[in-house]
DNA sequence: GATTACGTATCGTTCGAAGTTACGTAACTT
DNA sequence: AAGTTACGTAACTTCGAACGATACGTAATC
């Protein structure tokens, strides 16, 4: 199956834009995950819902943080998008009577519960201030050499239009 | 997504064989998955090679179970469905060399191994017996009045055909 | 030899994320 | 006021993996 990749996304889009003065355009992110504008408007559409981040019409418009990094949570981004489901694995339901199947479904289910308790636990515990730590720390371990990301080379050294 | 329920299902007609005398066929385990007998063979295929099922060609052939229910875990069968992918949610990997996302992706990484660990040995601490014992338990707190399951009514107790 | 039942290749179906096209609206620029 | 920029969103297509279905082959029994 295809796997979700829209936390793992966001959560690069949201530091990107911390990192980027003024907003960011829908276009400019689509460069940054390798996609199109109208994929990350439609997932960054429940990030706006949720009051992570802000988004501006027209001329010098585009996307901008709400928050500081620091008041976001990886779990908060999760559920920004849509709280999808976490497991590949599901239960059967194929005979809904049968205590065996019943008796099965309740041992998965817990042990489900378990992993996912300690997968929200942790997603919890880390914000995308410590998550933009960490990348700076990554940045100063191979020297400053190379630039912050590919992308990001240009637009966030250059002087914005107005500035 | 379309969850996997692979592992539930076969878990399900492993504890069914276990109380059914002699070799249960295809058909018969597909109408209790509510699906066709190929279905069944393809996935049961993994099962025999791991070992824990033999099948056998012919009249009065069809699937046994090669060892007891005791030797065989919940993780065991996972594996033999082919060890898939326990999680919906993916890293995303639309720009490798960006530091941002190694970041947001290691952190990711470690949550999601958190949870999976967690997962595999709740799968591990548990066998089939204690699933069958599990179901014994909820027949008699229905007062053993129904059948063990709506699909094991007439075959169970009927006499087989070589009996 | 007929029947039973598994083995497996091949193709179709389903479901949701992702990708794409098209068109509308708001806001700024000239 | 007109043109440009950029978001909002509907509608459609693509993609991937599990699942479903058909067809045909092989082995074992009757």
């Amino acid at each position: 199956m295809r796997s979700d990749s829209r936390l793992s996304r966001m959560l690069h889009v949201l530091i990107h834009m911390n990192r980027h003065d003024g907003p960011m355009t829908s276009d400019a992110i689509a460069a940054m995950l390798s996609t199109n504008p109208v994929v990350v408007r439609r997932t960054m559409a429940g990030l706006r819902e949720a009051g992570h981040v802000r988004s501006e019409k027209g001329h010098g418009g585009g996307w901008t943080l709400a928050r500081p990094l620091a008041d976001i949570t990886l779990l908060d981004v999760h559920r920004a998008v849509g709280d999808p489901a976490i497991f590949a694995i599901g239960l059967a339901h194929d005979n809904p009577d049968c205590l065996v199947e019943q008796a099965v479904d309740a041992a998965l289910a817990g042990a489900l519960a378990a992993a996912e308790a300690v997968l929200r636990a942790r997603l919890e515990a880390v914000t995308l201030q410590d998550l933009a730590q960490d990348f700076k720390r990554r940045l100063a371990d191979i020297g400053l050499e190379g630039p912050a990301c590919p992308v990001e080379t240009s637009p966030v050294e250059t002087s914005p239009v107005e500035g």
